[in-house]
Parts: structure tokens; sequence; C-alpha cells
DNA sequence: CCCGGACCTGAACCAATGTTCAGGTCCGGG
DNA sequence: CCCGGACCTGAACATTGGTTCAGGTCCGGG
């Protein structure tokens, strides 16, 4: 059991594609994007140690909140370099879609509330409604396809 | 007071754009999508009727919800045609979107409530949670950018 | 009747998020 | 040592939701 003959199992792109079930390409592109690390072997292939595995999963469950990958890469940024992420640290980590996520809700309740009044009643002549004026709130970002404002 | 002299007026794209806030480019594309209609004056120029405004405004507060704009045509298809559409027809059409407002919210809740347990207790090594193997809800869709799915 | 501002069209471009492909390299089991 | 499958790169393409631009037309107030 010598310690440097046991070494977690490195994972090529194709095992770490497997087991996150996202495609090889979409890997290779987050790679690209700076959001998960490779090293690479003296064949110039990638590994990847396991916490890749976590680091995908947050990415693709971040994704599924609505968050844009470049906002992903930034708080994947608090991450310590050069130490495996502790549970703390993702929960840190994590702790930053919180309140978005709350705020999210509350929008969507909110909209789930007034729209058959809103629609129904007559008052989605805009101007008046909040519902269809809600630049107060979401405000312009700029050019570009967006998500979740619109 | 004669009928015909009386014509509700008719809205310019200068117009309808100012008044929905949203781009005359976008209402353009808009209508080269399918998703409102105008008719032309002489000269070539599009003219809307008032219930534009509403259809506009539906197809904002969909898009705020999160629906793709093929999706919006189509409920928008429900409308009836050749007809100003009633309340109950608006009513009708936005509750379309209420289920699907009510499963977003319940996915965000769950998602909000497991993210810190989940990343936290590292469970988040993907093959076990739910949260990073949506598949079973959410199923492939075919290339292209994914909103909500992701 | 004229002029400037609003409008028209089609094409090109933008950004996010990837996928696909061609042409070439690596690696491990037999 | 060899072969087929996995991997590499860079470029091109796809999709959604628009914006911008060039070059030309319309329309209404003076």
């Amino acid at each position: 059991m010598t310690r440097v003959s046991w070494q977690a199992k490195q994972l090529t792109v194709g095992e770490l594609s497997e087991r996150s079930g996202v495609p090889a390409s979409a890997l290779r592109f987050y790679e690209r994007q700076g959001l998960i690390h490779s090293h690479r072997t003296a064949g110039n292939q990638r590994r990847y140690t396991r916490d890749s595995l976590r680091r995908v999963a947050f990415i693709r469950v971040s994704q599924r909140v609505g968050i844009p990958l470049a906002m992903i890469r930034e708080v994947l940024g608090l991450l310590p370099e050069e130490r495996t992420p502790t549970r703390a640290d993702w929960a840190r980590v994590s702790q930053c879609w919180r309140d978005d996520l709350n705020t999210r809700i509350k929008q969507l309740e909110q909209l789930r509330d007034r729209l058959t009044d809103c629609i129904g009643c007559g008052c989605l002549s805009i101007d008046i409604c909040t519902l269809a004026n809600p630049e107060d709130a979401l405000g312009e970002q700029g050019p570009g396809p967006r998500r979740l404002k619109a």
C-alpha cells in the first residue's frame, strides 16, 4: 500500500463523459471556456481528476437553474486552486445560487398569481401592468439572447 | 358618429414599439415568425390593430416565464382568427402556462431545498443524485441551446 | 410641393451553447 | 509490433432571439 502507487484513477474524456452524462464535445467546450481543467498525458490526451465529476455536476445543475456559463465560471473561480475542494467549499459556492433561486421562485409565483388575473381582466394592456412592464426589476442588459429576463 | 369614420386608431410599428416597449426590429421579427400580424397601407407600411398590444404583452410575459417563441406561437394559434379575442379567449390561452409555471416552481423549490444538502453532503457525485441526473424528468430534446433544461 | 423623419426589405452580424466533421495522433490488447 | 477504437485540433455549422446596416420608399406638416 504505497502512497504513490495508489493514485485515484484519472478519467479520460470518454469516461468523464459517460459518468457525467455530458457529451465529450461539451466537456471540451467547458474546458475551452475555463469551467473545468485537465492535465495532459505525454501523448496530449486529457486526464481529469475525480473532482471534475463534481464540477461538471455543479455546472449542469447550475444551468438547470438558468445560470449562464459565464456566471458559473465566476463562482467556480471561488473554489480553491491547487487543493481539492472540501464540502465546505462546495457549500459556500452553491450558496451563491440560493438567493438567485429564491428570487426566481418569487418572481414565478408572482407571475403565476397574476397571470390569469392580469390577462383575464384586461389589464395586460401594457402601460399599467407590472407583468408587462417589468423594466424596474429587470433592466436592460444589452443584446443577445436573454434567458430568464426577456 | 358614423360607424365607419370611427375606427379604432391603427398603430404604426413605431407606435406599437413605444407603447409596448419592444424594439421595432423585434416586432418585425415576431411578425416574420408569425407571432403577430399586421395589414399594410397602400404604401406598404404596417398597421396594427389595438389587440396587437395585448399579443405583444402576452409574448413578453411568456418569454419571462421562459417559454420559447415557437411554443408561444402555438398557443397564440389557439386564439380565434378574424375575431377580436375576448377576455375568455385570453384566459384560456394563458391557462396554458399555468401548469408549466407550477412545474417550474416546484422544480426550483426542489432544487433550492436539495442544493446545499446535495452539494454539501457529497452526493453530487453524479450517478446517484437526482439533481445531477434529471433525465427522467427532462429527456433529450435534440441539439441547440436549451434554456431551462440543460 | 418638398423635406426630414419614419418606414420598408434583405442580408449580415451578434452572443450563448454546443455539435459535427475532416484529417491526423495515441494507446492498449492480442 | 499492429490495428482499431479513443482521442486530438480547428473550423464550420446549428439554433434562438434578435440588432444593425445599406439602400431605397412613404407620409405628413409647413
